[in-house]
DNA sequence: GTCTATACTGAGATAGAC
DNA sequence: GTCTATCTCAGTATAGAC
C-alpha cells in the first residue's frame, strides 16, 4: 500500500475534489494541480472524465466494504455494528457539515446530470442498505429489516443535508441521539411483540 | 397574473430547469430554447446567470409563502397544517422520485459551488423551519418546537434523497406513514408530560 | 510516463442592428 | 424588446517530443 502509482494519486485527489466541489464543477486542471502533474499526463491514465468517476466510485465502494468488514473483524455484534453506522455521522461531522454526505450528494448530482454512472453511485447506498438489513436480521427483526435499513439511511441523509445547509454541527449530535433511541425502542417493541406470540 | 412578461417566462423556465438539471448544468441556451427566445434577448432581462438564480430563489420563496398562507386561509389548524407539510412528499412524489427535493438539491449544489446565493437558498429551509416551529408552539410544545421542526425537515430530506436514488415511490408512502405516527406520539408524549406537572 | 503545444467545443457575455 | 453576430474564456481532449 506504500508505493502508490500516479493513477492512485489521481483517483484519490478526484475522490476528495468530487466530494468537496462536485463532479461537474471539478475540472481536469483542478485534479492535475492537486496531484502536481500536467493536464496532458492525465490522459495517459484516463481517457475521459467519466472514467475517473468510475474509478472514484469503485474506490469508494472498496473503502466502505473494508470499513464494514473491519467492524466484523473487530468482533462487534450486530447491535453495536448498527450503532457504529450511526456513529459515522459523528466521526465525520466536520466534513458532513461542510460538504454533506458523500453518498447522497454524488447520487443526487449524477441524477440531475442524467449520468450513466448514476446506477453505480446507487450501489454505494445498496451496499449499506444490504448490510444494515443483514444486521437487523441477525437481531431477529427479519420482518422489518429492510424497512429499518432504509429508514436509517434516510435519517442519515436528512441529517447530513440539513447540517450542511444550516452549517450546524450540534444538530448532528441531537439527531444522532434520537437515532440511538429509535434503535433501542425498535428492538424493544419487536422483542415484546415476538414474546406475545411465544 | 394572466399577462406574463418575458421575464416571468424566463424565471419560470429557469426554476423548472434548475430543479431538473441542476443550476450549473443548465445553460442559457437551455433556458432560451424553453422560452423560445434568442440567447441575446436574454441579456436584456438578466445580466448574469447569478441574477437568474436570485430571481428563481425569490420566486420559490414567494410560492412557498403563498402555499403556507393559503393553508391558514383554508382554516386548517396547527396539527393539520403540519400534516399538510408532511403530505407535500405525497403530493409531489413523482417529481421527488425523479429530481429529489427542490430545496435540498439546490442548497447542496450551491454549497459545493461555494456560491454566493447559498445563504438565500437556505432561507427557503428557514421559511419552513420557522413555520413548523410556530405550529408546534401553537400545539403547546414550546420547549421542543425547533427540535421537532428540524427533525421533520431532516426526515423529509432523507426520504426525498433515497426515493430518488432508488427510484422508489413506495418508499415515500412508507416513510410518510411513519412520520404521521411520529407526530401523533410526539404530541401524546408531550401532553402526558405536561399533565404530570399540573 | 510525463511533458508542452495545440485543437475543438460550449458556455457566459457584449455590441449593435432592427 | 428582440434579434444576429461576435468575443472571450474555460474545459475536454489530442498529438507528438522527451
Amino acid at each position: 500500500m506504500k508505493n502508490k502509482t500516479t493513477r492512485d494519486h489521481i483517483v484519490e485527489a478526484a475522490d476528495q475534489l468530487f466530494y468537496r466541489q462536485g463532479f461537474e464543477h471539478t475540472s481536469f486542471s483542478d485534479i492535475a494541480e492537486t496531484v502536481h502533474i500536467s493536464r496532458g499526463n492525465f490522459y495517459y491514465h484516463f481517457k475521459t472524465k467519466d472514467e475517473i468517476l468510475d474509478a472514484v466510485i469503485t474506490l469508494r465502494i472498496a473503502n466502505k466494504k473494508a470499513m464494514l468488514d473491519q467492524w466484523k473483524l473487530d468482533g462487534r455484534q450486530p447491535l453495536d455494528r448498527i450503532r457504529s453506522f450511526i456513529h459515522i455521522l459523528i466521526a465525520n461531522r466536520t466534513d458532513i457539515k461542510r460538504y454533506g454526505c458523500p453518498l447522497g450528494t454524488l447520487s443526487t448530482e449524477l441524477s440531475k446530470l442524467n449520468h450513466a454512472s448514476q446506477a453505480d453511485a446507487t450501489k454505494l447506498f445498496t451496499l449499506f442498505r444490504t448490510w444494515l438489513r443483514q444486521q437487523f436480521i441477525l437481531l431477529g427483526l427479519e420482518k422489518d429489516a429492510d424497512t429499518f435499513a432504509m429508514h436509517l439511511l434516510a435519517r442519515s441523509q436528512g441529517v447530513a443535508t440539513l447540517a450542511s445547509a444550516f452549517d450546524d454541527e450540534e444538530f448532528i449530535n441531537q439527531e444522532v441521539d434520537q437515532m440511538y433511541h429509535w434503535l433501542n425502542s425498535s428492538i424493544e417493541t419487536a422483542a415484546s411483540e415476538s414474546s406475545i406470540h411465544n
